[in-house]
DNA sequence: GTTGGAATGTCAACAAGGCTGACATAAAGT
DNA sequence: ACTTTATGTCAGCCTTGTTGACATTCCAAC
């Protein structure tokens, strides 16, 4: 059914990119590369025994200091139950520092402490390893193109949290 | 620490694409695209009471048809036991026919029923959407480089499932 | 000032889907 | 025939997603 891309009728053949074909060629990319993504990180979690979710949590409270959970439940967007399970691993061992607001004292600000930010470094040089020799072996048009697509993938609520961590970078 | 991508020493100026902050905003990207590239599909399987788990099982067997419970495991990186799982609701269900081999009477064949591949067909179709969408958005020469960087970003051993994959396309 | 509703975060219990270990069956080598 | 190897299945554990119930804090109405 429905090869909406084909340079056939109507449209350009300009269009070649969007058969069927080429659109499931990039799925399948989407799945593999993502496999690549992250089996760094999974690695270096593995021996403290932690998963995908905690660092997905250091990631971004690394990257905004003082966040509150609720902030970080958008960003991440799965529950606060299912963060909070994450959260309070990481207050305990002491990776993460967890402060009640001032303003609003329902509120609790998320810090790194200097062994959090041990491992956010720890995993950051992995996956930005990976990912600097993939860019490099693309080259810089190709890093363009691979970041005007991402941005294009995602949900609207998820491409403008995304522009907004970039401002603030 | 170690910003080994700035235009500073050595190097040339082009390698300003480098810099752990671009590489920051890659992984920031990678990360909620996925997402957007997996929410249409997991809304469609809930209301089936599936999980990605089992798209990609149906993915690949659509893929490749005839395919063995083997050659299935190395193309998604899971163990046995997990994938086992998944194949047995699916084929309970009536969505997957698992055929004993002729030659060989360990091995089995996996293939899609009439039922599967109208499943395969809604996942895909909403997939592929998404997709065309993205790619559309961004353009030709955005894609090319999308595909290069993906394919740079995998583990050599996916990459040449993935390569095998596109041969057969 | 008290009270009621909304927002924030926590605790408990359950489900999906990873994992390892133990095992049955079929094929292949000795 | 007998051991070794490959393939697939069954059982049980762990992470991490989910919903439901609840405590605390804030704010607005009274």
């Amino acid at each position: 059914m429905a090869d909406s891309g084909g340079a056939g009728a109507g449209g350009g053949e300009t269009l070649l990119f969007l058969t069927d074909e080429q659109l499931r060629k990039g799925i399948e990319a989407m799945f593999f590369a993502y496999r690549g993504f992250t089996a760094d990180p999974d690695r270096i979690l593995a021996d403290y025994g932690y998963g995908r979710a905690h660092h997905r949590a250091i990631h971004f409270i690394n990257r905004s200091p003082g966040t509150t959970v609720n902030n970080l439940l958008s960003l991440l967007g799965v529950t606060k139950q299912s963060l909070n399970r994450v959260l309070r691993t990481l207050v305990e061992d002491g990776l993460v520092d967890s402060r009640v607001g001032n303003r609003d004292k329902r509120e609790r600000h998320l810090f790194l402490t200097a062994q959090g930010s041990e491992l956010e470094q720890k995993l950051s040089d992995a996956q930005r390893a990976r990912m600097r020799q993939a860019y490099r072996l693309a080259g810089p048009d190709a890093v363009v193109g691979f970041r005007r697509v991402l941005e294009a993938m995602m949900d609207p609520e998820m491409r403008s949290h995304f522009t907004t961590l970039k401002d603030q970078g």
